[in-house]
DNA sequence: TTGAAAGCGCTACCAA
DNA sequence: TTGGTAGCGCTTTCAA
């Protein structure tokens, strides 16, 4: 990093002084607190009157007050906090697309979103962490909170824990997302194209198993009872590992391929290409999640559309969870997918 | 959404009594919440004999004692959190990768990092929604802060308000992270490889300004003085789009485009190859990011790497402002750039 | 219409 | 070695 020396050293912006209080406020403005806080708070009950209101206002403004959060919901007992663990390592647009909406939605309801950097503690020890923070809502994607976890949370006031993931937790609401339906669809869509020879790839990279477990296993569920076979694939997501996959194409002998993603069918195309190998009429290729890329591959890859739950419909979800927290936890399945053919299958 | 029945009905979880306090936890030590609190933090000046530790112990794990974080920061009149807004659309791997490197540092350093969700606030209004949360330090990427925002953020006691974007802010530290290094990068290679007439893409997408602006800029700059002309090429992120520059291209006489990043360069590559110009002989292209994706292409992608600041230098940055909040705000240029040439320039 | 004061859960000082 | 207690900033009930 390179030091780029400010022309005057600013005068360091008033010896940090603590932050102004409500109390502050009240001084300045010559009422108690309590007018203070019925003023910024327009209180229904109590009538203020309009000079009182502007001097506090007034004051307020001048001292830069702002209330403390904490001070506010430890004395309500409760805050409108939404808590998602941040993801830890990069996400699709899919994904981080569906988080956005989310939390705009939440937004409209009131609730305020916060995603929680959880490195590396787990499970329990997570949702203890989170627990500390008194959410009234606990969204967490994939499989990494079991019962307990769940249990911490509630006991400590959750009022809502919805999981977004393979399978139902006792105690929490769940959408169900299980990815099965993702590599069903493309099973059969192969399937349905004439080919029995039907190779998947699973990501080696760690984190996507609990994606690519489910992909792979409706495959097998599509096709089971019929002559198809089904290979697994492994596949690091680099050149390399893509061109020695590639080289010994020809003696796996498969006509179809599911890549798991369009990234990977991207990595994979590119490398089967460059060994020769024809799309589709040696090996047609399916890949997953509706990426711009894919169009603009050639040829134009097929791919299975995931339908995500609308940021919305989540909301509302949370939403009525929350209003009532002791009606038993509901379970949705909520992904949906579509084949989406172009040239490559 | 599809309903799926629970088979039993699950006994509704303890009717929502709220969370056991270290009160309760005292109670059933039969100790006072000194101790309690005492031995749950560990307190190195008392010394608790080990019989009443594990009664302590013992009596929180079986209340699903959790601490409550308001209370504990509102005691201490400080917390760990720093606070970064939660991005409003979704962002590149590289972006995603930077966030997961920063949080895992700053949780070595001890500091728990939370991405708030800001769905549409200004400026100030969202300066002031972060302060509420009184965090210790405060991470803004973009330019979505002025100096008033700085200023709220400051008083209401967060140590240190760091920026990562173009320019700096008054009263904060920066992390410049100014993108016409990568367009300069650009430019100057592609005029090296002896082209003169260079287009630059200049995505419609919103919210891609702060990076597209000074990308152009910094390709006019690197040709300034030269006999090179710039032409600024607006492109949505879509094929139609992309099809209708490509069908243009010709009559814009380019031998060169610079297309702001490595996935605006798949798309407009793919539309100029449909077109039948070739690369790089008509038309040389760079793209910026240094994706996974360039490899794949064919030509293989020209590219600009970006060497953002590591987390663990961040992290430290954030450790050192909060440990001498008085400390004249630092300005670093924490943007490297260097060109991969592949094929296609 | 406004003020006094209790109390949310926690920690740390001081006393026992 | 342990307990009593004040007080962090806020809201809200009760009194004036």
């Amino acid at each position: 990093m390179v030091q780029i020396p400010k022309t005057p050293p600013p005068a360091s912006p008033a010896p940090t002084r603590s932050a102004p209080t409500s109390a502050d406020v009240a001084r300045l403005a010559g009422v108690s607190r309590a007018t203070v806080s019925y003023v910024l708070n327009d209180a229904g009950a109590v009538r203020i009157s309009e000079p009182t209101r502007r001097r506090v206002r007034e004051a307020a403004r001048e001292l830069g007050y702002v209330p403390h959060a904490a001070a506010r919901s430890l004395r309500a007992g409760h805050s409108r906090m939404v808590l998602m663990p941040a993801p830890a390592f990069p996400v699709g647009p899919l994904y981080s697309q569906f988080i956005s909406d989310l939390q705009g939605a939440l937004g409209l309801l009131d609730y305020t979103v916060v995603q929680y950097g959880t490195a590396g503690l787990q499970d329990d020890e997570a949702a203890r962490a989170w627990a500390e923070l008194r959410p009234v809502a606990v969204l967490v994607p994939g499989s990494g909170l079991g019962p307990r976890g769940v249990e911490v949370l509630r006991r400590s006031g959750a009022r809502a824990v919805v999981t977004l993931g393979p399978e139902s937790v006792e105690g929490a609401h769940a959408l169900l997302m299980d990815h099965d339906v993702v590599g069903h669809s493309a099973g059969a869509h192969l399937f349905d194209r004439g080919r029995r020879r039907i190779g998947v790839v699973v990501p080696r990279e760690p984190g996507l198993e609990a994606f690519s477990a489910p992909r792979l296993a409706g495959v097998r569920e599509a096709l089971r009872g019929t002559d198809a076979t089904v290979t697994e694939l492994p596949l690091a997501h680099d050149e390399g590992a893509a061109a020695r996959l590639a080289a010994r194409w020809r003696d796996l002998g498969l006509d179809a391929v599911f890549t798991y993603n369009d990234e990977y069918a991207m990595l994979l195309m590119r490398a089967l290409q460059d060994e020769g190998i024809r799309i589709p009429e040696d090996t047609a290729v399916i890949g997953a999640d509706n990426l711009m890329l894919g169009r603009l591959l050639r040829p134009r890859l097929s791919t299975v559309h995931l339908e995500l739950p609308s940021g919305r419909e989540l909301a509302e979800l949370v939403d009525r969870a929350v209003r009532d927290p002791a009606a038993a936890p509901e379970a949705h399945k909520v992904l949906g997918a579509s084949v989406v053919r172009r040239e490559s299958s």
